[in-house]
DNA sequence: AGATTGATAAGG
DNA sequence: CTTATCAATCTT
């Protein structure tokens, strides 16, 4: 039986729930009904010092909601394209995020935002309580590998070479190269 | 390999 | 205000 992901839960570092959440269900309410995806690709990005991680220049208008509650939603445009979806975690105050880079069916962070037709209007959505967008965990657990992460060559090599993202080891799911 | 696309953040 | 940059994707 699956149960929604909480505040404790969620209040995690994000260098551990990266991998947790990889096999947990990303789901999705709209006027057309429920969505469940489930996840299988993450990405982690921890700090200020995370010269990857977009609070990594202090904190702005845009990051300010990285250094907000763990579960909520960070959802921000990248190359005026994609919309790309992010869990806040950690504890209020230190900016820690999950990128979801993939779940079965979509395999890239802007492609399955699009499915779920996620977009910025549900930046700030506090994934605990919010009834159009949540996580939920129904008892999967795959077996995880880590690797580096992408797309990020502006980091600093110490952080552009961390192992910071996970991938569901599952034969159906194949991700980008 | 190249085009696309627009918000964001830094600089003048 | 102006400009460079980007946690990507699709087409050639």
């Amino acid at each position: 039986m699956a149960k929604r992901l909480g505040r404790k839960y969620l209040s995690q570092p994000a260098t551990l729930l990266a991998k947790e959440l990889v096999g947990k269900l990303l789901c999705r309410q709209t006027e057309n009904g429920v969505m469940r995806y489930r996840i299988m690709e993450t990405e982690c990005y921890y700090g200020e010092e995370d010269t990857a991680c977009h609070a990594s220049r202090g904190k702005t208008e845009r990051t300010s909601i990285l250094y907000g509650k763990g579960g909520i939603a960070y959802v921000y445009l990248c190359y005026g394209i994609h919309s790309l979806f992010n869990v806040v975690t950690g504890p209020e105050g230190h900016p820690e995020a999950v990128l979801i880079r993939g779940v079965l069916g979509y395999n890239g962070p802007g492609k399955l935002t699009k499915a779920m037709a996620i977009d910025k209007e549900l930046n700030g959505e506090d994934m605990v309580s919010s009834a159009r967008l949540w996580l939920e965990d129904d008892g999967y657990k795959p077996s995880v590998r880590a690797d580096k992460r992408v797309g990020i060559d502006y980091a600093t090599p110490e952080y552009r070479d961390i192992l910071w993202r996970y991938i569901a080891d599952e034969v159906e799911y194949r991700p980008v190269k």
